[in-house]
RNA sequence: ACUACAAACCGGGCUAUCGCCUUUUCGUAAGAAGGGGAGGAAAGUCUGGACAGCAUAGGGCAAUGUACCGGUGAAGAGCCGGGUCUUUUCUGCAAAGAAGGGAACAGACAGUGCCACAGAAAAUUACAGCCUUCGUCCCCACCUUUGGUUGGGACUUGUCCAAUUAAGUUUGGAGGGUGAUGGUGAAAACGUGGGGUAAGGGCCCACGGCUUUGCCGGGCAACCGGCAGGGCGGGUAAACCUUGCAUGCUGAAAUGCCAUGUAUACCAGCGUUGAAGAGCGGCUCGUUCGAAUUCUCCCGGUACUAUCGGGAGGUACGUUGGGUGGGUAGGCAGAACGAUUUGGUCAGUAAUGGCCAAACAAGAUAAAUGAUAGCCUCCCGAUUCCGAUCGGGAUACAGAAUCCGGCUUACAGGUUUGUAGUUAUU
């Protein structure tokens, strides 16, 4: 249990095939401004959870401000997955995530860390019940 | 000291905690420790190259780019210096001088087009207006003798028509001459003055302007100055175009390698009697290439898979592509030592270059370089016992993607230097 809040290239999506079933046959859920796109893909994937984030270029014309709000999601996200790797680890399932930022302004880092909590805790009851 | 302008430079720092990419060492591994980790524009993708692949006998056309001179450099639509034209400000009565700014700065007698409004007209033409003339031949004399002048004579009255008169005398029309008149415009046929003319006109002359040729002087040259001659029928080439010069095409999603690559299977056509076709790339002439493989066995491999690669034995093969049949993921190089950076020195007006010394400076790929907290420093506001305290803020433009040289655009705040102005002091 000492590497909690990492998040190296291994638990990062990568591959282009994934990431086109994942937005072809995957399923969403949203608390704006985040919204994550995930699949369970027990086959494809050798790492219990993989995760991708992006913000749409239509909204954020400038390379620095997309940059910036990949890394504010990227920095919650490593703070707050355990819960969700556990409950896989537990279900022996694989996962793989797409996370979006939906919103039109930068935002502050608090803002971010209190929505991906609110978000990921509604992925973590999806994946339960389902 | 303040303000304005110009140029150059900087573009917050440190610590802690949690993380990311890369690399070195240790370790069987898990991992641990250490090193490195965005910009002046990384941007726009506007240019010039390096590098790579394909193409390339040669010629012509087309297309694209480019256009004062010299230097610099790998190269350029870059930079430096110079010339010409033009323009602004200041000084000055003026002549002129000083300090800047701008120029796609070859050609408008090769051709075509266009020139708003106004104006008769925007280009050789029209309209209005003005004008409507003498000339030719012969003889004599003289002179500066291929000619000119004076005198005399003949024909004719610039042409045509009509009328008229003593009379080509007058009038009208046709025709002709006319950029002097038309006041408008950014621009009106080089300007002003004179001569000349029927009326006029660079038609002629003087002065001035522009352009061009030759010679002389200066300069490497563009060009400048002087003398002599020719010309002056607008502007526009960032309108087409013409002339000179240059250019093969595609860009790192290039490209090479490992691996793989839709059969070496079945059916059909054609060919080996240069077939099918390919090279070709914008087009044409022209020119080049083009048919010995399959089966069996053995060995080999980034992974699985394999019909792959190599060798031996052995032998009917090539090609077209309609149908059947039939593989996915990924890695390495390119790609981080170079037209490199920093310091010194020398040459040069400068751009820049030579020499010497030192340094190695991000390498991601759904794409790392971050988050949080504190302190320092800086800025703003308030209070002030001038020590400081309290509150707020650190923010601009902006994120490498093969690499360099440039250009252009964006930029909070700060530093330095120069110029100009104002105020204060000496």
């Amino acid at each position: 249990m000492v590497k909690k809040f990492t998040l190296n290239k291994n638990e990062r999506l990568k591959r282009r095939k994934i990431i086109e079933q994942l937005f072809s046959e995957g399923r969403a859920v949203s608390a704006f401004p985040i919204r994550i796109q995930y699949k369970l893909v027990d086959e494809l994937l050798t790492e219990p959870l993989q995760a991708g984030f992006s913000a749409s270029s239509r909204n954020f014309k400038r390379a620095v401000d997309r940059n910036r709000i990949k890394r504010l999601m990227r920095e919650a996200y490593r703070l707050q997955k355990a819960p969700l790797e556990q409950a896989l680890q537990t279900k022996q399932r694989r996962l793989a995530l797409f996370l979006i930022y939906t919103g039109k302004e930068l935002p502050e880092f608090a803002l971010v860390k209190e929505k991906m909590d609110v978000v990921l805790t509604k992925l973590l009851q999806n994946i339960t019940n389902s």
